[in-house]
DNA sequence: ACATTAATTAGACACTTGGCCAACTATGCA
DNA sequence: TGCATAGTTGGCCAAGTGTCTAATTAATGT
């Protein structure tokens, strides 16, 4: 039961589920994109990967400096969850700008999206 | 995007789980038995189901002096999510208990069983 | 080797949450 | 009418959470 709670412990954050749909849309994502997206220090976003993998959702791959993060596969059941979660969260407004902001997003590659997090612009 | 945080959320604690279990096998439970189950105050438990129907996952009924709460049966995109937890909760240990449980705690009417919690004795 | 940098960890802080007790509300019964 | 009582609400406290900044770690490139 403990599994189960924590699992929607970490679905119950707004953040989280953007990064979960962000992840639901992309397959792929590195840290700096999805802290792009929600607009929080790496810090922060660390923090909420951390939870997402520590509940069995998600699953990280790390390549050179990057760390790169997608939703697992064989999580929930043949994925009766993860597909409930995406039916719910493709009706919602705020995802839909999320999408939009992550096509800007991953139009530049990682290199040049740091950069930008560090001051510069890329789009 | 709130409706769903907040429903992950009401999901995200141990006894409104175990609350939700029992509701999905006894179909209607009044307030003193699902206190009786997980062992708080009444206090304590009007607080959780309150965070459960506001959630939109369970509905109230009062009858009397008495409330009794049920599964929303429209709820959840015709009850996949639901019955997705259903399915993972059968398999728990601690749920399984408290199905035992509860079948002490239904035995005896809902009267007897909170004079029991004034202090006397039911089953 | 050394500087640079993507990501994580530590520490601090405001806010939330789950629990209790006590007071209140509302229903039923004498 | 008034008493008993099931359930809710308010006040409180300890524990947990989301966020930040600063320090640390791990990998790259000069």
């Amino acid at each position: 039961m403990d599994k189960l709670t924590a699992l929607f412990k970490a679905l119950s954050d707004r953040n989280r589920l953007r990064i979960v749909a962000a992840l639901l849309k992309h397959d792929e994502l590195c840290a700096c994109q999805l802290t792009e997206l929600i607009q929080v220090t790496g810090a922060t976003a660390s923090r909420h990967m951390g939870v997402l993998i520590s509940s069995g959702l998600v699953d990280s791959r790390k390549e050179g400096r990057w760390v790169y993060y997608r939703i697992r596969r064989e999580q929930a059941d043949g994925g009766v969850l993860v597909s409930w979660i995406k039916s719910q969260l493709s009706r919602d407004p705020d995802i839909a700008l999320d999408a939009k902001t992550l096509d800007e997003i991953t139009s530049c590659e990682p290199e040049d999206l740091c950069r930008k997090q560090r001051g510069d612009e890329c789009y």
